[in-house]
DNA sequence: ACAAAAACCGACCACGAGTCGGTTTTTGTA
DNA sequence: TACAAAAACCGACTCGTGGTCGGTTTTTGT
């Protein structure tokens, strides 16, 4: 529970709440559910997992629950990518960082200049301050 | 078996064979195994495993299998961060590096340096050739 | 107070890693 | 060439987690 690991559905859920902003189960259920053919019970679960995984925050509106993101796409991907390079990469970031900037050119000319001009950028905030 | 799920005895394992070059199961149940309290059949199953899934290589020598990778741990590095980040990032590229800037970050100047230095060299190389 | 709506609980399935015992295959050698 | 040791292989079982749902309990607006 502290190191989530996510299935197909629960990806879609947080997805779903990371457009959206605040979502019931039920509204939910129909953009998720349906199409699937899964049952308005079986969202609800995957709702209720994240939510004790804390990565949903949840409040009672009437009587249903409202679900929000406790966590960014930004933060979330953080930590899992964290995570895996803790695992794979080793303890020198050589590796990671080979590994990123060889995915990153493979992407494309202009992510690559993106990449550049955000490492620069952080670089100059670090002089300062 | 294409998008490998690797679990933690796994993980030891190709550590070990990165480390190693070439291992059979005997030696590598004396560094993995024995400490463990797991037997060899154990440690033969997850190197065999790994075969199936093409992340090792083996030969016979005698009448003992001798594995080796089949993949650096760069290029594996690269293919999980890759299909993670393809999974939870999103399309747009932008969350992806942000949070491998901030991670870079987080580990401090010199790793940022380095970054820096390897973008601006692939971008070199990319004008030429 | 009651019916509708929603949450909750428990049960079950699927899948993959880990684990091991027992059987079969291989192979060096007597 | 027969045989015993070594190693591979196979099948079985456990465990954890996500997905799935039916049925029961709780909540709440009227």
């Amino acid at each position: 529970m502290d190191n989530p690991k996510l299935g197909d559905l629960e990806l879609e859920v947080l997805e779903h709440v990371w457009e959206q902003g605040e979502v019931d189960i039920k509204s939910a259920h129909q953009v998720l559910g349906e199409p699937r053919g899964i049952t308005h019970n079986t969202v609800q679960s995957a709702f209720k997992r994240l939510w004790e995984k804390k990565l949903l925050r949840r409040r009672k509106e009437g009587h249903a629950h409202l679900y929000s993101s406790k966590i960014s796409r930004q933060e979330l991907t953080e930590r899992l990518v964290g995570e895996l390079i803790e695992q794979v990469a080793g303890p020198s970031p050589s590796v990671a960082l080979e590994a990123f900037v060889n995915l990153a050119a493979r992407a494309g000319e202009d992510t690559l200049a993106e990449l550049e001009e955000l490492v620069a950028r952080r670089r100059q905030d670090r002089g300062k301050k």
